[in-house]
DNA sequence: CGTTGATAGTTAGCAATGCTAATTACCCTT
DNA sequence: AAGGGTAATTAGCATTGCTAACTATCAACG
């Protein structure tokens, strides 16, 4: 299909420097996305919500982290960060460090209790996708794997 | 606690992962789905929110809907269709119409207004994932156009 | 030293989502 | 006319996400 080229509104263009944008790679992109995104979202396990599951993958996977650094990483505000971390608190699958050098710091970190329903709740969510992913060719999936990455830098693309 | 969410797919809940599968992959793609999502979900623009805007776009593209069919539409209960549609009529961005023959039924149409809306809307989620696709080098944009299609595809595998 | 300004996190309060349970209004069949 | 089922709504709850304002702490500079 023939790329056709995107008319960018102003505020847009005064972000993105290329003028020519894939207009029906966008278009395509931003629908499988988005929907894919609810049909995951939607197969959360039932003792936790999304956005907690979300920040308790992340304080797993990155370590102890601040509050800060949580809330850039979820793209989410220091106020729902401090609720979404107190629920996890509450429920005893996060636990909180004081630092030693900087009274104002707080750091969390999962306890085994976290980590285990996470565990649980990754083996759910995966299975999901890996149902589908299992009727790729070998070579869809090795796509997908590139894919994964492009995607990745999309999403630490800081254009402000 | 959270609501509860919508009935689990039987599938789903099956076993974990048949061996073969990539676990790398299917977590790194999880990932960046929910993530990517949530962005653009965030980029809906101030007027409107996401649910609202994604029942707006099934009521101008699926015509005159029944609140009920709506719902199902948007895999959501009764009652929060009850709600967004009550949102969207009060900005004047869909109108409702009695059914002639039963009068429990209620039919919402999108009004000019709400597809003005949607048109721009649409624009700015394009230009919000056009902005960050600019970044990328043909090469990677190529990639993401091939790995659309697969992902188009794995929406259409219907496990349930 | 001690103000002064920045930084980290919290609290308070708002609007919206999504749910369940219960209710209202209505249709259809008997 | 009575019953049971269907469509939508209301009421009430927990959660999310935001902004604005506040506390506590740190660091810097005169």
């Amino acid at each position: 299909m023939a790329p056709t080229p995107l008319p960018v509104p102003a505020e847009a263009q005064a972000e993105a420097q290329a003028p020519e944008v894939d207009r029906d790679l966008v278009v395509r992109l931003r629908l499988a996305i988005a929907r894919l995104g609810r049909r995951l979202r939607q197969q959360t396990g039932e003792e936790i919500t999304y956005s907690q599951l979300s920040a308790l993958g992340s304080i797993e996977k990155r370590g102890p982290l601040t509050l800060g650094a949580l809330a850039a990483i979820e793209q989410v505000r220091p106020p729902s960060i401090t609720r979404i971390v107190a629920n996890l608190e509450e429920a005893g699958l996060v636990a909180r460090q004081a630092d030693p050098g900087d009274r104002r710091i707080v750091r969390v970190e999962a306890t085994p209790a976290g980590r285990e329903l996470l565990r649980r709740g990754r083996i759910r969510k995966d299975a999901y996708l890996a149902a589908r992913l299992a009727a790729l060719t070998p070579a869809e999936t090795e796509l997908l794997r590139q894919a994964a990455s492009v995607l990745e830098r999309l999403l630490e693309v800081d254009l402000g």
